[in-house]
DNA sequence: ATGAGCTAATGGTCTGATGGTTTGCTACTA
DNA sequence: TAGTAGCAAACCATCAGACCATTAGCTCAT
């Protein structure tokens, strides 16, 4: 990455005889033949030729109707399944199918790689609160009664797991996109589906999980679907920012520990 | 190395005697070498004994060294390039880099799947409402004078850009960006590129991207740095509220194109 | 009916070989 | 001496053909 960096980059450094035309000349590279094969796969997902739960033909197939050896539909169909595109199937009937993008998936992939980025839990924690206090206009505004009901649901199950001892991050997770879902709006729910797949995950294993909800988060939840309810966009608010607070709180007290820390146990 | 990778491993298939104790055993299954070779990358990468800029061994050693052919090494390539952790050259001295993991890297796949879902420009615009407006006070508290500076210069661009005739989006989406990143919130800096990824391609191969972003709205960019300088905050989100609804006024009488739509040129 | 066994389809992996690209060195030329 | 052309080595990219493991569906005996 940096070994190069001083590397003749531009194509017009050596022989200083003929110079005027450099610019004349595009890089003929034609780069790699399994980048063509995926690019071409992504277009016809994206046109909509390929839709979810259709099956590719099969790796032998495609190399016969591209004309390339196996190794390299191969290598193309492993970055189409690493980009969530597709997944692989082994076994008759097996082979490629199309997957139906879902925001877990790309949550999955953030996680991944914030894991390896200089995000720290709180910067997470901080993007959240933006996003989440800035929607509640709009879900108060558009809540129907079948989100309002479906929220209430949760809450419920969040109280009883409560008392049983078995109430989860996952919980609070589904109950904050559900939330996010009331705006009716795919783009905000994606964001904040994705954005509790990596908390999740470290908070998880750093196992400061457990602790940090507690019934004063899930009565939190309660209160919120009330003002939900009541159109109260002013109490929601303070609701949400005193909810969030107190995670953002415990983030910082726990030494504010970068997310790649805690993805390694340590 | 793999004949015996089929060796049976699970005690528990045949022998229809005993079955009530199904849920006893674990899945068998030890899915693609490929697979474990890159998640041990992945750990190599994450708990920093690998670190950017690095080069791993060729492909030909790490096939020695774990055993297997190049076939699988290869793929186990493919995945981590394609996951943004290594890039790949060519010739001598080539061979698999890792990569410095920046926001934009991360937000491009955050991006693709974007254009993937049912998500309408209204959608991602909407959320880019919420998103940008709630990060103004951040923004207005934090950023420094080397982050105005560079917001003079991105106006300074946009502007004379404008008199040439040559002002795209690109530019436009730097600036957003550059706002975001005054934050100092690697978080949020990722997620405001990733909205603008999409946004770009769409808007930019439907050509409504020209009369989108014209003198007004350049010169909407010069007053909000003039707000964050002055730190008003009030100022800020006027100026932004008025210029991201130009945006959304623009595109609702557009038909109220989807994503998908204009990313197949209809 | 039920279950055991067969069969074909399909992905997973290996082996060995060839070609292309880039770097670095060397020898030759002006 | 300087510059250039050419060679060699270290890489990745791709191919061709083979074998194994897994799975779905079928057949057939019990």
């Amino acid at each position: 990455m940096e070994g190069d960096a001083g590397m003749p980059v531009g194509p017009s450094d050596r022989t200083p005889s003929v110079r005027n035309n450099a610019d004349l000349f595009s890089p003929v590279s034609v780069g790699r033949i399994s980048e063509v094969i995926v690019e071409q796969m992504r277009l016809l997902i994206r046109e909509g030729k390929l839709v979810p739960g259709d099956r590719l033909p099969s790796e032998r197939s495609l190399c016969e109707r591209f004309g390339v050896s196996r190794v390299t539909v191969r290598e193309a169909l492993r970055v189409l399944e690493a980009g969530g595109l597709v997944e692989i199937r082994v076994g008759a009937r097996g082979g490629a199918f199309v997957t139906q993008p879902s925001s877990e998936r790309i949550g999955e992939g953030l996680a991944q790689l914030m894991t390896l980025t200089a995000m720290t839990a709180s910067d997470v924690t901080e993007a959240r609160m933006v996003f989440e206090l800035g929607i509640l206009p709009l879900v108060v505004e558009r809540a129907t009664e079948d989100d309002i009901a479906d929220l209430r649901v949760l809450v419920e199950q969040g109280l009883s797991a409560l008392e049983s001892g078995s109430y989860t991050m996952a919980m609070s997770a589904a109950f904050h996109v559900r939330v996010a879902s009331s705006t009716h709006n795919p783009a905000i729910e994606m964001l904040v589906h994705s954005f509790h797949g990596p908390m999740l995950m470290s908070l998880q294993q750093a196992q400061v999980a457990a602790p940090l909800m507690g019934p004063r988060g899930a009565h939190e939840h309660f209160e919120l679907v009330e003002a939900i309810e009541q159109r109260d966009v002013e109490r929601a608010r303070a609701i949400m920012t005193r909810h969030l607070q107190r995670t953002a709180d415990r983030l910082a007290e726990d030494r504010d520990p970068s997310l790649a820390d805690l993805g390694s146990g340590q």
